[in-house]
RNA sequence: GGAGAGGUGGCUGAGUGGUCGAAAGCGCCGGAUUGCUAAUCCGGUGUACGAGUCAAUUGUACCGAGAGUUCGAAUCUCUUCCUCUCCUCCA
């Protein structure tokens, strides 16, 4: 949620930052100001109304204890006629306030500066490139077939016990995962990351935290009985620990990770996306999760960037990095990097992980802030989070790319966690 | 699932219709003082949204949430959420 302070400072300069989503945003921001000014007005009217009350209630009590009734009864009727005033005006406060708060939580997140302008995945900025593709000569299969024939992964009885995109993980299959899950969060606590154990579904005020209600209740699994939802990523519960805080500015940065499954009800999602472990309802992921002061926001989001690449170097996975564009960007970060592994057997780019800055805007909706030593005031803090890393695609990769006529090759890192070199019938 | 108790400021905890944004203590911040990591004393110490020469200041709201009774609600009523205790059940 953006801020109002902001857009009433500076509405054309939000505008602006709005069309590099490819969004005409002035109609929603001029609409959002009037609604505005409307309420402010119509406040400052009901909240004098209310003084008023508040005096003549005042005076009646004070009447009442000299004894005074026939003077007191004669404020009462004017308390009276202030009160049915005022009845109508706050419900009309009351409507204008929601009107005007679902105009501004409508609005997505203003892209940084350096966020191209774009449509789609196609205008996205490649930063950097690391490691080149294998040759993996002939006979080489995509992954979905190697998990078959090593007997990694159960997919057909995943089917069985719940549904498409709940693979079943066996064997060397299932050890990898978990190799992979403890790498990751001994490289992130090794960073300076605190490790938490989250809840695994979130109630709705934490689904609006971190801006996934309202408006993509569509994508999570939803338990109505309880009215909760199963978490798409640890970002939610992990992120929702500050909400409505105000956390000293000396404790800052906070740095979290977490591993958690993932639910995503990936709705319309079909074709090749959806082969093998490409796109899951139920996956596995690390994620790391920063609480900064807005003038580091982005330093640290640097530092997050530089550690998950450092994560699939030590994988020796062949990857890159892009810079969203605005078209691409989700609806609250500011400024996003995605990784891509290059996929060998494939040969298609996959998204590992997506670091984003989302300044205040989730902040905001959370009223996470930290308490500023130079003016002892609350001030919204900036969050920030990223995969480190997502893992089916990391095990596509690295099945796909280290596979051989003698089986699939583990990466070094990983031995002491797998507990095997190589993965073999 | 059954029965009961309760939700007050950073914490503990008073407060059953008006002088309560809320006692007191603790904590924290500033200061004073005693010949020194303590003690004592004084003062200050919530948040949100408005108004404002956006500074001093000031208005309103907030005692889990929502609605109601009343001139007036932390205090009474209703609804709801949550917590705790006991029983039941259970990894």
């Amino acid at each position: 949620m953006l801020q109002l302070t902001t857009i009433r400072q500076d509405a054309e300069g939000v505008i602006a930052a709005l069309a590099k989503r490819n969004l005409d945003a002035r109609p929603a921001v001029e609409a959002l100001l009037a609604l505005n000014e409307q309420r402010r007005h119509l406040q400052a009217e009901t909240e004098n109304q209310q003084a008023e009350a508040n005096r003549l209630a005042k005076a009646i009590g004070q009447l009442f204890r000299e004894g005074k009734a026939g003077e007191a009864d004669a404020l009462k009727a004017e308390s009276a006629a202030i009160k049915e005033r005022l009845t109508q005006l706050a419900a009309d406060l009351h409507a204008l306030e929601e009107q005007e708060r679902a105009q501004l939580v409508a609005l997505p997140n203003t892209p940084h500066a350096s966020v191209p302008a774009g449509k789609s995945a196609e205008d996205n900025e490649v930063v950097r490139t690391w490691g080149s593709a294998p040759d993996l000569g002939e006979g080489h299969v995509p992954h979905w077939e190697l998990t078959e024939k090593y007997k990694l992964i159960d997919f057909e009885r995943g089917v069985k016990i719940t549904g498409a995109g709940f693979p079943v993980y066996t064997g060397q299959g299932a050890r990898l995962q978990r190799a992979l899950i403890q790498f990751f969060l001994d490289r992130n606590t090794a960073a300076g990351y605190l490790e938490v154990q989250p809840p695994h579904f979130i109630n709705e005020a934490s689904g609006f935290g971190t801006g996934q209600l309202p408006d993509k209740e569509g994508q999570m699994y939803h338990m109505t009985e309880d009215n909760l939802f199963a978490i798409p990523t640890a970002e939610v519960p992990v992120t929702n620990l500050l909400r409505d805080e105000i956390v000293p500015e000396a404790d800052l940065p906070i740095k979290m990770t977490a591993y958690s499954p993932c639910f995503r009800r990936e709705a319309g999602s079909y074709g090749k996306d959806v082969r093998g472990l490409n796109r899951l309802h139920q996956f596995d992921k690390v994620e790391i999760v920063c609480v900064e002061h807005p003038r580091k926001s982005y330093d640290r989001l640097e530092e997050m960037v530089a550690h998950v690449a450092g994560l699939l170097e030590d994988l020796g996975l062949h990857y890159r990095i892009l810079r969203l564009c605005g078209g691409d960007m989700g609806f609250t970060s500011a400024l996003t990097y995605d990784f891509e592994v290059w996929s060998a057997a494939q040969e298609r780019w996959l998204e590992v992980s997506s670091v984003s800055n989302f300044e205040t805007f989730q902040a905001n909706r959370l009223m996470l802030r930290y308490r500023s030593t130079e003016d002892q005031k609350p001030h919204l803090a900036h969050t920030l989070n990223g995969s480190a890393l997502a893992l089916p695609r990391v095990v596509a990769a690295l099945l796909e790319n280290n596979q051989g006529p003698d089986g699939i090759a583990i990466p070094e890192v990983l031995r002491s966690y797998t507990g095997f070199d190589r993965i073999t019938a």
